[in-house]
DNA sequence: AAGACGAAAGTGGTTGA
DNA sequence: TCAACAACTTTCGTCTT
């Protein structure tokens, strides 16, 4: 906008000057076109050369959002001098304050998107995760924001369940606990904010499958692929006849990959499987024995 | 000695009244 | 909201390699 016009934007009648107020203001509608917001002293700041000139300005405050920069603007439809508002400039004061609460409300998303990326990022790269899944947690991360799902919960809490909500859906599935090592947030929280999230964004999300898992725990435990192949084959013939579902997917993979290991003669101990899977040699017994029984596999050892 | 096995009791989460 | 329930864990003793 050009200053020098010393015109009312709003009317295009001829601005005064308050010096009681301090304010620049139309003489017909009253609306402020400038207003000098510190009558204190003014320092300027002269720092070698003289190019750099800083004018202070009021002291900042952590207490606010936006540091105390912002600008304020009063609810009553008055004037400077204290006169009611023509329906004319009322109608504009609305249309200020309305653009002053968004523009106040989009600054305050802007910064918590911003240390929430930050975050992403570090809980992604820490999880070692593609660049798409982090870019579709971002996404989801993005939407949670919109729709104001974010109050009264952590900042961390909503991101960690946004990066576990990405895996699954990318089919890369991560289980709570890897998610929940990553940070400060439990297991259980990143899962009741996941549901909470999956429910109010309508996440499409299937049920994990044990195969999800193959991949990675077999490179974790430096199996071929000739295992990798065989425990996928396992695991598909077993989910075929209903063998796995109320099973924990994990520990149905644990179980695949352990046949899987032995039949190829590549074998890992329970324990070493149970590890990598996170759960426990119990647990992969248990399902290796099940799986054994119902395929019709005799491992022989 | 290490791995595999299984029984028994305990834990946390889901479900249905 | 509470109790029942299934899956899973913890613990521990025994057997096998």
């Amino acid at each position: 906008m050009d200053m020098d016009e010393e015109k009312c934007p709003e009317c295009g009648a001829n601005l005064v000057y308050d010096s009681e107020h301090g304010e620049i203001l139309c003489e017909s509608c009253g609306i402020v076109v400038e207003a000098v917001i510190d009558e204190g002293p003014e320092w300027r700041e002269f720092e070698g050369d003289n190019k750099r000139r800083a004018r202070t300005g009021p002291p900042r405050t952590v207490m606010r959002h936006d540091h105390g920069m912002g600008s304020q603007i009063d609810w009553k439809n008055r004037d400077a001098s204290g006169r009611p508002l023509s329906p004319r400039s009322r109608r504009q004061m609305q249309r200020v304050r309305q653009w002053d609460r968004r523009t106040r409300f989009s600054k305050a998303a802007d910064r918590n998107l911003a240390y929430a990326l930050l975050e992403l990022d570090r809980m992604g790269s820490s999880l070692g995760l593609p660049r798409s899944v982090r870019e579709s947690a971002a996404h989801v991360y993005r939407q949670a924001l919109a729709k104001n799902l974010i109050r009264g919960r952590s900042i961390e809490g909503v991101v960690a369940s946004c990066l576990y909500g990405a895996c699954r859906m990318c089919s890369v599935p991560r289980t709570l606990d890897e998610i929940a090592q990553t940070g400060r947030i439990g297991r259980k929280e990143i899962g009741r904010i996941y549901r909470f999230l999956a429910r109010e964004l309508k996440l499409r999300t299937v049920p994990t499958s044990p195969e999800d898992y193959v991949g990675r725990f077999c490179s974790e435990l430096k199996l071929s692929s000739k295992v990798q192949r065989r425990a996928n084959d396992l695991l598909r013939t077993a989910a075929e006849r209903e063998l796995v579902s109320g099973r924990g997917p994990t520990g149905v993979a644990a179980a695949g990959i352990y046949i899987a290991s032995i039949l190829c003669g590549e074998r890992r101990t329970q324990r070493e499987v149970a590890d990598v899977a996170g759960v426990t040699e119990v647990t992969v017994r248990n399902r290796y024995k099940e799986l054994c029984e119902r395929l019709g596999i005799e491992v022989v050892v």
